[in-house]
RNA sequence: GGGCCUGUAGCUCAGUUGGUUAGAGCGCUACCUUGACACGGUAGAGGUCACAGAUUCGAGUUCUGUCAGGCCCA
């Protein structure tokens, strides 16, 4: 058969990423019971399109995945997308506003869902045809979204359980809102960042001066403490000082959150902005007098100020004070500042009326199912941060003030404000059973139904047969950032709802960066889009450069040479096999040769490694370890070897096997050039993988070892000669007993890959002789190199210490490299005597 | 402030329970268009394993400290 000199990927991957959607090949049965693996995808956005982070996930998950299943377990892998709440909505908020000069404000809630929808219907997809194309061998008839049906049933079906045990109650509590998304966040939300601030001191009262960073706030004080241990205590405490700027009289109050000695001794308190003068308020009683708003402008309690958005105030409020003389210094000053994580807006921190979840009861089983072992991390240092965050958890904000997303399933009666959640919508008042009722106007966070993913895609709350067969899921592969947001809620949640572990291993991979180890970002320019690249490199070049670049828990620094060395990895692997498919597949299928007993016990062995690597998740270590047998042994000893044969039939064989071997790193070309083989099966991805079990065979191995040694002798010496490598050139070889015999067997072997005339000697000591110069002084250095090698060597074979102590297996191991320095050093003198 | 991680060849990174000349890819040097492949072949150069100390017969690997860098949490 006749194959094209270069392999292009673009010619067969779409091909064949089209006929494994098309024919459903990895659609798998449910058959509760059976041996099985499953994994549920960490869904991607489904406003995202597919960037870095997501092909190397993928092409984990993938490579495992197909492992899985060619080791004949019952595999399934379930894709599906996000409904990613606030980043859609901003979306659809921002091309609204683009086309029609509208905010989502200005329309009706229900119109704006409407045109959500509409945008995931036509765009939504995006992201899986990209996956599709990319390969990724998800049953895509499981194919699931988080605001499905069947997925918003699950939702509100925990919720109503959650909020019948006590676990979801409603408060009003200090919060960080975001005056750009108008809507709370949660802790994990905001992004804190150190900036260069100023510290204001502010006098208060004579001998009263605060230190604030946020003078625009003293607006809404509502009280200074100063440390009950305070000097000043005795006569401050409990009077009342005048606000500046304001009409208003605030108490001095005696509070231990003034740190003593620390600053000015007095720090103001406002309630309404602050989460800890928040606490102070309700410890002390004290009024809260919001002077911010929603919209990050001034209320109108601001007085003067009214109107001004925040930092603009701020501006105001210091001119002021410096007017009126009461500024006593400014510092500067370092200080953390809350910004929203979607759009980097500064948070403002607000008291407001939420819907929360109890986190306490949750983490504990959560916590215990990690200590216990039913959860594995990888690599196990993730449980500590995992310990650490769960054993310091705080209650869960889960509303948000959007509208796309999951709503709250709860009514507010107008006529006695009862609130009644329920499974169906109600009709009536739970509690007066009056008919006036408003659903809340919330949705909840979407971690919320991401947190159900493993169990809600297998269909809970019905009892499937999915749900029977698939979970707990074996596996979850993800990265770092969302430990907390997903991988620690997925546990609580599936803990709680179905008395088992969500999966049963964490795979924790690192972060794609560029060359440059850069964290790639659309500000700094520096992103790498995946498509862009498997187009330009193929697929399997891409998933395989990360794949060998993916140490545990470590970073990949991307770059493209290392793409363009698996490109040519994958035509190297191409034209392996036009040379193979130009001889004939017919034969015994037995060895013929020691090339073919070698091979054969090197691919047992790589089969070995790659299974074992696997098993660890060292995908790097897999792809190494199958790149080095395809490039170094197959190609560069066997294929060589091979030629001297007439019978190729087990280099088929081998070959075959080889594909099996690589197919869930590689997936593409070695589908396409197994289809080649004609074997009659339908997709390589339902062979058996190899497993390395063949009984191993030292003998060939340790025969072609000493070929191997004489022909890079023979090499090496033609090198440092200078010789044409086509020119043959005489050899003379000494060597008596079994090394002579192994010599003389394998004389073609040598004769042809050394490219030398070999004459025999029956004589020791063992060496091999070219009619060449010898380059005297490239020798002197390896025997100086060498005598150094020996020294150290002999230093510790004769410490008394070490050789008492040291093992026999290490001992035995010195003596016998000793003696293989000696006799090297031996034949270069004697080669330099001549 | 609390916690985690990293420092190995020019670059990007491996290095399993401490053990025999510290590896890979790219880059570099020399020779070669050899009937699969120049996206290739063969041979080679290049490393005081950040620094200091400790444990040990033996440390890139374990421990302590220092320096440098990164990340997470508050």
């Amino acid at each position: 058969m006749e194959i094209e000199k270069v392999y292009e990927p673009q010619r067969f991957e779409p091909h064949w990423a089209a006929r494994w959607v098309n024919e459903e090949m990895f659609r798998v049965e449910a058959e509760p019971g059976t041996p099985y693996f499953s994994l549920a995808i960490p869904p991607p956005n489904v406003t995202g399109s597919l960037h870095m982070g997501h092909m190397f996930e993928h092409a984990i998950i993938d490579a495992l995945i197909r492992w899985h299943r060619m080791r004949g377990e019952r595999t399934l892998w379930v894709p599906g997308t996000d409904h990613a709440g606030i980043a859609t909505e901003l979306m659809v908020d921002r091309q609204l506003q683009a086309e029609e000069g509208k905010s989502k404000r200005d329309i009706p809630r229900e119109e704006f869902l409407e045109r959500v929808w509409k945008w995931k219907e036509k765009n939504g997809g995006r992201i899986v045809e990209q996956m599709k194309a990319s390969g990724v061998s998800c049953d895509w008839s499981r194919e699931r979204f988080t605001m499905d049906p069947g997925l918003s049933r699950a939702v509100r079906e925990v919720f109503v359980r959650l909020y019948e045990k006590g676990l979801i109650y409603r408060g009003d509590y200090m919060l960080n809102w975001c005056p750009r998304c108008q809507t709370v966040l949660s802790d994990l939300e905001v992004e804190h960042e150190d900036k260069d601030g100023s510290l204001w001191h502010i006098r208060y009262a004579p001998g009263l001066v605060v230190a604030t960073t946020r003078p625009e706030t003293m607006l809404g004080d509502t009280a200074v403490a100063i440390n009950p241990e305070d000097p000043r205590a005795a006569t401050l405490g409990g009077t009342k000082v005048s606000l500046p700027l304001t009409d208003r009289e605030i108490p001095v109050i005696l509070d231990n959150m003034a740190e003593l000695g620390f600053g000015t001794g007095a720090v103001k308190i406002t309630p309404a902005h602050d989460p800890n003068d928040f606490e102070a308020g309700k410890r002390h009683g004290l009024a809260s007098i919001q002077v911010i708003g929603e919209d990050g402008k001034m209320t109108a309690a601001a007085g003067a100020f009214a109107g001004m958005e925040r930092f603009e105030a701020r501006k105001a409020v210091v001119a002021k004070l410096e007017e009126l003389g009461v500024l006593e210094k400014i510092e500067p000053h370092k200080l953390s500042i809350g910004q929203c994580h979607r759009c980097r807006t500064v948070v403002e921190p607000l008291v407001s009326t939420q819907w929360w979840m109890k986190m306490k009861p949750l983490a504990e089983p959560a916590i215990a199912a990690v200590r216990d072992g039913r959860i594995t991390f990888v690599p196990e240092n993730w449980g500590k941060t995992y310990f650490h965050w769960m054993e310091n958890i705080r209650d869960w904000c889960i509303s948000r003030q959007l509208w796309w997303g999951h709503r709250i399933p709860a009514w507010h009666c107008a006529a006695c404000s009862e609130v009644t959640v329920a499974r169906e919508d109600p009709t009536e008042c739970c509690k007066c059973g009056s008919k006036d009722l408003k659903q809340d106007r919330d949705v909840l966070d979407t971690w919320f139904s991401s947190g159900l993913w493993p169990f809600s895609t297998l269909g809970w709350p019905d009892e499937t047969a999915d749900l029977k067969a698939f979970y707990p899921t074996s596996l979850l592969v993800t990265g770092f950032d969302i430990i907390f947001f997903w991988a620690a809620r997925m546990v609580m949640f599936g803990m709680e709802i179905m008395g088992d572990v969500p999966f049963r291993q964490i795979h924790i991979h690192g972060l794609v960066r560029d060359a440059d180890r850069q964290k790639m970002s659309k500000t700094k320019g520096n992103v790498i889009d995946p498509l862009v690249l498997n187009e330009k490199y193929g697929t399997d070049a891409v998933r395989f450069a990360l794949l060998v670049s993916a140490a545990p828990g470590g970073d990949i620094a991307l770059s493209e040479t290392r793409i363009d060395a698996e490109r040519a990895f994958a035509n190297k692997i191409w034209n392996a096999s036009r040379l193979l498919f130009s001889k004939p597949k017919e034969g015994s299928g037995a060895p013929v040769s020691l090339a073919d007993r070698w091979i054969a016990h090197r691919l047992n062995e790589a089969a070995a490694a790659a299974n074992r690597c696997f098993e660890q998740h060292r995908y790097d270590q897999t792809a190494e370890t199958l790149y080095h047998f395809w490039w170094g042994d197959f190609c560069d000893w066997y294929l060589e070897l091979k030629k001297l044969d007439e019978d190729w039939s087990f280099a088929y064989v081998v070959y075959e096997q080889a594909l099996r071997l690589l197919h869930p790193l590689m997936p593409f070309i070695t589908e396409e050039l197994w289809q080649r083989l004609e074997l009659g099966g339908k997709t390589i991805a339902m062979e058996r993988y190899p497993l390395g079990d063949s009984a191993p065979d030292p003998a060939a191995e340790e025969e072609m070892a000493a070929v191997q040694a004489i022909i890079t002798d023979a090499r090496t010496q033609r090198a440092d000669a200078n010789v044409d490598p086509k020119q043959t050139v005489d050899a003379i070889l000494s060597a008596t007993g079994d090394r002579l015999a192994v010599a003389q067997r394998n004389v073609d072997a040598i004769s042809r890959l050394a490219r030398v005339k070999l004459e025999f000697r029956d004589e020791d000591p063992y060496r091999l002789k070219l009619a060449l110069k010898v380059d005297r002084a490239k020798v002197e250095k390896e025997i100086a190199d060498l005598e150094k090698i020996i020294a150290n060597s002999q230093k510790q074979l004769s410490n008394e210490g070490f050789m008492s102590k040291a093992p026999q297996k290490i001992t035995d191991g010195m003596r016998a490299k000793q003696a293989e320095y000696e006799a090297q050093v031996a034949k270069l003198r004697t080669a330099l005597s001549e």
